[in-house]
DNA sequence: AGCAAATACTTGAGTCTGGCAAGTATCGGT
DNA sequence: ACCGATACTTGCCAGACTCAAGTATTTGCT
């Protein structure tokens, strides 16, 4: 089929689509914010996951906890724990919901919500890639991955 | 056009710059992959981790372990137990150099080479979200990106 | 009503990551 | 020959994550 020496194949990508080339810069910058923003998290006492699971809670609206797993992509019982430390530092509180007792949906305490706008200061940060670039990049940037997110939406 | 109460700036984000936006948008493309791409890797019985490392390798050239603990933001020490893992498995070696008896550099087998260019397949395959985007989005995305890797290395 | 199946969460066991501190081997300079 | 750096390893501990099993509650079927 196709023919190539393998260490070319491996470390060099030559004739590969836009979308895979972008993708692979995409990457690139993804990898760059990981330590950047672990270690602002860590500042804060936060983990990546905990910092995660505060972002996606709502300061008006009592998340159940099955909900949180579904948006972490991950098993259930690992929000208990997660929910668990939060709660320890008072940041979240479970509440039973009234209409199903078996549910229990986790609400922003003020501290929560305080910490949560921290935590969005830091992942809405710009990282020095998308930083330098110029304001006409960044505009066309913003309009892309707009477009981009509103497809995953749909 | 958008009025709101003060109490909805801090969790909204109107009124940001576009860099702001645009990372927005960014991470929140980033967290859809992480989905995919860590069952993709499961399916492979490689955690992110390791397959991080293994895509780090140059199939050609050993590598220090100090070396990739420095590309990977980790501990030595924690790239000992990734190395232990992946020796255990075949997909890598570790080889003392010649010059200097301290050093271990880490060399991908055969196994470790293939597998490799899996991870790499699933890495650079574009989400959904880019995946949408029509041609021209996607050559315009690659683009800017592209500067933006660009100013990350200068 | 009554009972089985499904659902929401918790618990326990186990693996992996990741940081810190201490230990061993080797190297470099004096 | 020695001292201090350097490269890796080991041990310890917390956290994330998964799976399997357990409890409480609800829902659906008869």
């Amino acid at each position: 089929m196709f023919k190539y020496h393998v260490a070319e194949m491996a470390t060099t990508t030559r004739r590969v689509s836009p979308a895979h080339e972008a993708q692979r810069f995409f990457f690139e910058i993804g990898m760059d914010q990981r330590g950047r923003v672990g270690a602002n998290l860590a500042e804060l006492g936060l983990t990546f996951s905990q910092a995660h699971a505060l972002r996606l809670l709502d300061p008006e609206l009592p998340l159940p906890m099955s909900s949180l797993a579904e948006r972490l992509f991950c098993d259930a019982s690992n929000v208990t724990g997660i929910a668990d430390r939060l709660e320890a530092r008072g940041l979240v509180e479970r509440r039973t919901a009234e209409a199903d007792r078996r549910v229990k949906a986790l609400t922003l305490t003020d501290d929560g919500v305080a910490l949560r706008d921290r935590v969005l200061a830091i992942m809405n940060e710009p990282p020095a890639a998308i930083a330098a670039l110029s304001a006409a990049d960044q505009r066309t940037l913003r309009d892309v991955l707009g477009r981009a997110v509103e497809h995953l939406r749909a």
